[in-house]
DNA sequence: ATCTAGGTTCGAAACGGTTCGATGATATGC
DNA sequence: GCATATCATCGAACCGTTTCGAACCTAGAT
C-alpha cells in the first residue's frame, strides 16, 4: 500500500529494451511489430502496470474521448434515466462522461459549458434551463453540441426532444373522452419549450372540442413539489374546483397529490389526475398514477450517437447535419384518472392494470 | 455558425505581440507582468475567445482536475443524492466529476477504475458493487480512493459510511417499542458491508428484548421493486405473517408497498412497514411512508472533502491518515408504522406529521 | 560482390501548456 | 561613468503520447 508509481512509456521501453515508438505501436495495435518484441513489450506492460496517459495522448490527437453533460436538474428521474441512457451508449462507444448540474440556473449552465470547453470534450450534451439563454451558449462551441429534452426556439440544432405536443394533445383528449369538461393545467415556468409545447397540445385539444379555457385554468409555478402543493390547494379550494388536473411535470405531480391527500379528496372519484413523466413510485402512490412516459434513456442514447456521428462527419470533413430526432412518448393509464363524478353512474370506467396507449403525431 | 476555431496560447501570444510565457503569467495571475502588457494579452484573449487546453496543462502540472466517481446504481435516487453532494462540493473547488455506473457488476467497476486510471483522476469516489471484490480494487490506485456507503472488509481505507448499526438497531428498538414481536427483516444480497450492519442492528435489537429470530423472519434478495415484492406476498400470504415489515433499502420497500396494495392488507393497522432511505416519493406513498433518512449528499460532500484533503497531503507531502468518517441516520416517522393489531385498542399511537428522531451509537 | 527492395525499428518533432534560468532594460549608489 | 541591484520579459525544456521519415538489416537479384 506504498505510494503507487505511474510509469510512462518510457519506462516501458527502457525495460523492454525497445524505443518508445515500438511501446506505442503495440499499445495501440498499430504498424508492424515483430511478434518477439511484440511479446517482450507485452510482458514489460504487464509487469509495470502500465496504463497510457489519456491526457497526454489526447493532446497529441486532439481528442479526449470524454462526453460533457450538462444537466438542468441532476435528481430529478427523468434527467437521471437520460443520463443512464447516455452513459451505456457511451461506453459502449469507450467514452467517459462528465457530468454537470446546472441547478436550473443559466448563468451556472453558461459556466459549466466553459469549463467544458476547457477540457476540450469531444461533444456537449446540454438539456438546458430554458430556451431563451440557449443562443449564446451556440457561441464558443467547439465541439458538437446536442440539445436534449429542451431546445432553444428557432435556431438550427443538433437535437433529440420527445414530441410533447402530440402527447399532450392525446391525453387531453383522453380526459375529454373520460366527460371532463373543466380541466386545470398546471406547469413550470414558461420559458421552456417542453412546458410551451405541452400548454399547446391542451389547448389544440380544448379547441377542438370547442370547450373554452377559463383563465384560471392555466396555472404557472416552480417545476417543484411546493409549487405543485400550493396551486393543487389553490385549485381544489376555489370556487368551481376542476374536475381533472393535468400536471405538466413530475414534481408538481407529487405537490398534486400531497394536496388531494392533505383535503381529503377522493381521486380519481371527485378529482382525476394525470402527470408527465413516469417513474417507479407511480406505481405505489396513491392512487397509481395515469401518466405520460417519455422515452428516457432513449433520449441519452440517441443523443450520443448524434454526437458521435457528428463528431465522425467532422473527422471525415464530410459536411454536419443538424438533426432534429423526436420521439414518441405513451400514455400509461393506472387508476389516478376516471370519468368526473356527475356522470360516473352513466359511464363505468374501470382499468385494473396499466395499459400503454400510443399516441399518435397532431 | 461557421466551424470554430480553437486558439492556443502562441496564437494569443502573437496577437498581443508578447512570449507565451507572458500570456501564461496573465492567464494565471502568476509573476509579474507590467498593467500595460496584462492589458493587451487580456484584450487578445478576450478577442479570440482563449481557453486554456485543460489536458495539455494537466500533461504539465501531473493533476487533471477532475473527480473520478463509480456508482453502483446510477439510477437509485440514493447515489443520486450522493451524487449530487460530489457535484456541489466539487464545482466549488474547481474540480469536475466523471461519472461511473457498474450497474451492480464488480467486473465492470473494475473496468471502469481502469478507465479513471488511464484518465489520470485526482481522486477517485467508489460506492462498491459489493464489500470483497474490494480488495482488488486497491492495487492499481495511483489517486486517493475514497469509499462511499459500502466499505470492503477489513481493510485500512478512506471512506464515509452512515451508522448503518445504529440506525437498524434503534428502528428495530422502534418498533419493538410499539409492541411488535413478530417483525420481518428484508435485504438485497449479504455482500455489502451496509447490509451486514443493518442485519446486525436488528439482530442486537432483538436479543436485548430476548425475542428469538425465526428463521423465515430474515429474508434475502435483490435490491429491486420486484424482489421486494415477491417477498413481500410470500411474507404475507405465509400461516403466520409478521405485524411489522423492516425493508432495508428503498427498492424493495416499494415492492413492499405493491404487494401490501395488492392483498389490500391495511396498513399501519394490520401490518406496518418501515423503510431504509427516505425520498421525495415517500410523503405522498400509501401510506406515507416511515422511514430512515440518511444524510446522503453530506455523504457525497464529505467523500469529496476526504479526497482533497487527500491530495493537498501527498502534494505536502504529509502523511496521508486513512480517515473513516461516520455519519448518522434519523428515524422519520410517518405513517406506515403503528402498533400491532392485537394491542392497537390499548395503545393509542398517533404521529400527524413526520419528525426526526436521530439515532444514537451503540 | 554490389545494388535494391522490403520489412522492422528508431529518433525526433509535435500537441499546448508551465516554469525556470537567462537576458535586457532601467534605476541606484559610489 | 561604471558596477550592481531590480524588475519585466523572453526562450527553451519538459510533461507523455503519436507519427512520420530516416536508418538499419536481411535477403534476393544481377
Amino acid at each position: 500500500m506504498t505510494k503507487q508509481i505511474t510509469y510512462t512509456m518510457r519506462d516501458v521501453a527502457r525495460l523492454a529494451g525497445v524505443s518508445v515508438s515500438t511501446v506505442s505501436a503495440v499499445v495501440n495495435k498499430k504498424g508492424i511489430v515483430s511478434p518477439e518484441l511484440t511479446e517482450r513489450v507485452q510482458r514489460a506492460i504487464e509487469a509495470m502496470g502500465f496504463r497510457p496517459h489519456a491526457g497526454a495522448r489526447g493532446l497529441r490527437l486532439g481528442s479526449t474521448h470524454i462526453i460533457g453533460m450538462v444537466l438542468q436538474d441532476i435528481t430529478n428521474p427523468f434527467f437521471v434515466e437520460v443520463m443512464r441512457g447516455v452513459e451505456e451508449e457511451a461506453i459502449k462507444n469507450g467514452y467517459e462522461i462528465i457530468v454537470c448540474n446546472s441547478n436550473g440556473r443559466s448563468e451556472l449552465e453558461q459556466k459549466h459549458l466553459n469549463a467544458l470547453y476547457t477540457q476540450r470534450v469531444d461533444a456537449i450534451l446540454l438539456a438546458p434551463c430554458d430556451s431563451y439563454a440557449a443562443r449564446e451558449v451556440l457561441v464558443g462551441s467547439h465541439a458538437p453540441l446536442v440539445f436534449m429534452d429542451c431546445v432553444p426556439m428557432r435556431a438550427e440544432v443538433l437535437s433529440v426532444v420527445t414530441d410533447n405536443f402530440a402527447a399532450s394533445l392525446e391525453a387531453t383528449r383522453y380526459l375529454l373522452g373520460l366527460g371532463h369538461r373543466r380541466i386545470a393545467v398546471i406547469s413550470g415556468r414558461g420559458v421552456h419549450s417542453t412546458s410551451i409545447d405541452r400548454v399547446e397540445g391542451f389547448r389544440q385539444a380544448m379547441e377542438e372540442a370547442h370547450i373554452p379555457i377559463l383563465g384560471d385554468q392555466l396555472r404557472n409555478g416552480e417545476s417543484n413539489i411546493e409549487s405543485g402543493y400550493e396551486i393543487g390547494l389553490s385549485l381544489l379550494r376555489s370556487s368551481d374546483p376542476p374536475t381533472a388536473i393535468f400536471a405538466l411535470n413530475n414534481r408538481m405531480t407529487l405537490g398534486i397529490l400531497k394536496a388531494l391527500r392533505e383535503l381529503r379528496i377522493p381521486c380519481p372519484q371527485q378529482v382525476s389526475v394525470l402527470g408527465f413523466d413516469d417513474f417507479d413510485w407511480a406505481a405505489v402512490s396513491d392512487p397509481p398514477l395515469s401518466a405520460i412516459a417519455q422515452p428516457t434513456d432513449e433520449i441519452g442514447k440517441r443523443a450520443v450517437e448524434l454526437a458521435l456521428g457528428s463528431i465522425r462527419a467532422e473527422e471525415e470533413g464530410a459536411p454536419v447535419e443538424k438533426r432534429q430526432i423526436v420521439l414518441k412518448c405513451s400514455l400509461r393509464i393506472r387508476k389516478s384518472t376516471g370519468p368526473p363524478m356527475k356522470i360516473a353512474s352513466r359511464k363505468q370506467y374501470r382499468s385494473e392494470k396499466s395499459e400503454a396507449v400510443p399516441t399518435s403525431r397532431p
